[in-house]
DNA sequence: GCATGTGAATAGCTTCACAGCT
DNA sequence: AGCTGTGAAGCTATTCACATGC
């Protein structure tokens, strides 16, 4: 999800919807899967299901990208590969600066997922004097002093940041400063980036309270179940008050003025 | 986002839609950051700002709670930081388990984001006998064998997947018999789950490809911009092929049968 | 015959713009 | 006067269902 002034709200990307976008890394990678014991042929109900959506919308937005299926047989396992790979960019290498080389910023250096696929970890990038020259996934940490010379010296448009919160922005602003115009976040901030910039963030605490919000939801269906004619009855002992007028429950202490 | 088989299709979560539930993490991330600051109210035009939002979405977001602001004023920052807070469900304690404590895991486990908003890490659980015993984030690992144990002395309904991809949908299929009803996946898989279990996957090779998908297309508007009129001049030699329909661009090497 | 590709229908989300309340 | 709350409009995404072409 692209954060803050972000996002061409304007025309889609090449008549690409977003949505669709954000699918086809999913695609790819199981036709990788596939690729790799050598599947000549795939029907748009099997990768659908290999890839955990309904073919319907797997042939739509297949069909944004052009005809490269076959009617009556299916797609091309490799062929289809090679298109959505040209397609997101990834026949092209992007060197990418890790910046916040902390628990997270470690464990992302040394998770090889992305190393495969046309990303390369160009440098990685940290404040603290400490951590500069120590070797992390078989690199040397860099101080962030030198970040716009790396940035520019090696071609870097997209960065990662996993600096603690605090600072997350002043570490966008100089990404950005030096040329940057991807950023993927995973610190719990908001960042606010020009026009022209696109932020992704990931928030592990997010998707968590998610997850709460259906399961609290999952718990309370066992109670009030079936006929919902009659609304539950309310948890506290007085009636609903006046004034507020939310669904049930109040403040456990003082209302607000 | 739920994958697979998941997410209730038919009514909307008490009203609630999707999209606002995904917001309301956001929302409260900002509000308690006002509250600590000791701010009173807030209007939605500020709050909106610090959440990275437009205003309009806000107003119509809150609206689905209740009518929790005051008209010419605004909202109360304690009052909806609770109201919020229960909606998400984050008043009750959450107790969770990590499976898979590797590199990522292990970062995972000591990034105190979430325990301090509900959630509480009730056990690293890992299948190599090494690890168990293990201090990770001020904890004993605990080995996979003991699972079902865990989550059912614990009262465990969330359990957080940090394995390779491998092991996921074993230690996914593990969790959901266990009692387990919210899954949120690290690894790079498809988890297929019954209905009524939640999936929510985060996976960073994803987030970049999209990424780069967009930094892609800002490259090549460089080139072709302003009058978009003419077409931009084919890349390759000969005329786009009869055969394929693609907008351009063919495979390198040999082409399907 | 069979699976793709796609208009048309539906559902869901966002934005607008203003009535309603403080 | 100012800001919320919300119908209505517009837009994006998903699903349906079938014509199209192998």
């Amino acid at each position: 999800m692209a954060t803050g002034r972000t996002h061409r709200p304007a025309t889609r990307s090449r008549g690409i919807p977003e949505a669709t976008v954000a699918r086809l890394p999913l695609y790819l990678r199981a036709l990788t899967a596939l690729s790799e014991r050598s599947v000549p042929t795939v029907s748009s109900e099997e990768l659908a299901a290999a890839a955990g959506v309904n073919s319907a919308k797997l042939r739509k937005d297949f069909s944004y990208l052009g005809s490269y299926g076959t009617r009556g047989v299916g797609y091309d396992v490799e062929y289809l590969v090679y298109q959505i790979s040209r397609e997101l960019g990834l026949t092209q290498d992007w060197p990418i600066v890790m910046v916040g080389i902390g628990n997270l910023g470690a464990a992302l250096a040394n998770y090889g997922g992305f190393a495969s696929r046309g990303f390369r970890v160009a440098a990685l990038i940290d404040a603290d004097p400490a951590m500069v020259g120590k070797p992390v996934a078989g690199m040397p940490v860099q101080h962030i002093d030198d970040l716009e010379k790396i940035i520019d010296e090696n071609g870097v448009s997209i960065g990662v940041i996993a600096t603690p919160a605090g600072a997350a922005q002043q570490v966008c602003d100089r990404l950005v400063t030096a040329g940057v115009t991807s950023i993927l976040n995973f610190a719990p901030t908001v960042l606010s980036v020009p026009d022209g910039v696109d932020v992704r963030k990931v928030d592990l605490s997010i998707e968590l309270q998610i997850l709460a919000f259906h399961e609290q939801r999952k718990a309370g269906e066992e109670a009030g179940a079936a006929e919902a004619v009659v609304p539950p009855v309310v948890r506290g002992a007085t009636a609903p008050a006046e004034g507020r007028k939310g669904p049930d429950g109040d403040m456990p202490a003082v209302m607000p003025a």
